[in-house]
RNA sequence: GCCGCCAUAGCUCAGUAGGUAGAGCACUCGGCUGUUAACCGAGCGGUCGUCGGUUCAAACCCGACUGACGGCGCCA
């Protein structure tokens, strides 16, 4: 039994090879017909003719119906006018399954893919959609191992918020309140004290009713946390995991790429280092540069991320917020008062921000000051405040969307097709 | 939560100044030995999202609701 992909190569001319899997297509002309049969690895153009098969096999084949299973054996051969340039004379085949009809034809509309995401997931291009997302989670760990961090894991039901605010979703855990987890950072930072550097990744949920095209209620959220590292240290790392991730993809995934239509030369410039740019530059380079017109202290929203990094082609870090715009762990500047030590790592092409970090503050006092700022109670993070009383020591780290790295990467232009079965507001099925 | 847009055949969409609905694809049958989302002929296929209102008459006008998509805010 050979994979599709194998057997497109001059090597296999006039061998015979035997393959399986679903229709992609079928086109018949009454004394011939041709089924392009996919696989996980590829398609072929299998040709069926009365050379090799007799009348009631030649009726049955034609017959056939797209996504049906089967068994295929035959000649392998050259052929331009074959979609994938060789070709398979059928000698032989075994039917698994022969459909009554596929539900998704050619015409394709949003909702309706949406509800057939499960039979979607199946085209060619979610496929190299999928493989590529693969290979992005796989060397987002790779990097960690091979960079002296160590894999966690924390939990999912928490009952304490990381960022503040409503933006958790409650679950009943055996007669209590408890918390679907929005990052695991805190659960990281705990972990430093005995790895010193470490990553996870898991899932992350938000209640948000956010309606946008780079939202999740459930995403894959990639997170670091080192010791004894600066702001700085943190952004080095992370620079090199993006070239890295991106190289990975380069490497294997040229024609998944080239399937889904993303031009590759745009990734071959992913190269570190990334420019750091200060908040307060920014605002500036904006006004100036690209005729937007920011103050001090906005956030940078959806329309502002957009109309600043379309004018990049690479990535780059936003650096120094003002101490009101993030949340109350991160560490203030002692040379820039009023902004802290973080980055916002912020993709080109107009996507916008895919990663959040930042040094943490360890000063147990400096660390209450900031709870009591923010209306949080203290004895809700009793063991993250406990952090800063037993060998407290200067550490960073960052939170990372998986689902919005693969959306930038692939060119999508929504994070739904990121991922095989997207959470949004108003859907959770299938 | 707010704003916008949409809902007609299994799918994608037309549709008339308000007068009882149409195409392409899919499917079924027939034709074709090199197709490329094949092509040609025929057939099958609809309480026009739901409820209510205006009208002699509503898919079309009005209102509410439901669902879906997009944008903002929030964030990764």
């Amino acid at each position: 039994m050979e994979k599709i992909h194998d057997i497109l190569s001059d090597k296999f001319i006039n061998s015979e090879a035997e393959i399986r899997g679903w229709v992609y297509r079928i086109r018949s002309s009454g004394k011939i017909t041709f089924i392009i049969l996919r696989d996980s690895s590829g398609i072929i153009q299998c040709v069926a003719s009365s050379d090799n098969l007799n009348e009631d096999q030649m009726r049955e084949l034609s017959s056939m119906t797209v996504e049906s299973s089967m068994e295929v054996s035959g000649t392998v051969r050259k052929d331009d006018r074959a979609i994938t340039g060789y070709e398979l004379a059928i000698k032989s085949y075994k039917i698994y399954e022969r459909n009554e009809n596929f539900p998704i034809t050619k015409d394709l509309g949003e909702e309706f893919l949406l509800d057939n995401r499960h039979l979607w997931i199946r085209s060619r291009e979610f496929t190299s959609v999928l493989k590529i997302r693969s290979t992005v989670f796989k060397a987002f760990a790779d990097f960690f191992y091979n960079n002296s961090y160590y894999q966690v894991q924390a939990p999912m039901f928490v009952s304490t918020a990381t960022e503040g605010g409503s933006t958790l979703f409650t679950v009943d855990y055996f007669g209590e309140k408890v918390n679907l987890t929005q990052s695991s950072q805190f659960y990281l930072e705990t972990l430093i004290y005995s790895l010193e550097k470490v990553f996870t990744i898991a899932p992350s949920f938000r209640a948000e009713k956010s309606r946008t095209r780079r939202h999740l209620a459930e995403y894959w959220h990639a997170e670091g946390e080192a010791a004894w590292y600066s702001n700085e240290d943190m952004m080095k790392d992370e620079e090199k995991l993006i070239e890295y991730i991106v190289n990975e993809v380069i490497k294997n995934n040229s024609e998944d790429l080239n399937i889904i239509g993303r031009d590759i030369n745009v990734l071959k410039k992913i190269r570190a280092p990334f420019e750091r740019i200060k908040y307060r530059d920014l605002i500036e380079m904006a006004n100036k540069k690209f005729g937007m017109d920011l103050k001090y202290g906005d956030d940078l929203g959806a329309d502002e991320e957009y109309n600043i990094m379309i004018h990049f082609d690479r990535p780059i870090f936003v650096t120094n917020y003002p101490e009101e715009l993030k949340t109350f762990y991160h560490k203030p500047d002692p040379e820039n008062p009023g902004e802290i030590l973080c980055h916002d790592m912020l993709a080109p092409e107009g996507y916008g921000e895919v990663i959040g970090g930042g040094e943490r503050i360890y000063d147990l006092n400096e660390l209450l000051d900031r709870l009591k700022k923010n209306n949080l109670n203290p004895e809700d993070y009793y063991w993250y405040v406990d952090l800063r009383k037993y060998g407290s020591i200067p550490h960073s780290g960052f939170g990372l969307g998986l689902d919005r790295l693969v959306t930038w990467i692939c060119g999508l232009k929504n994070i739904r097709d990121s991922i095989p079965y997207p959470r949004t507001v108003r859907r959770v099925k299938p």
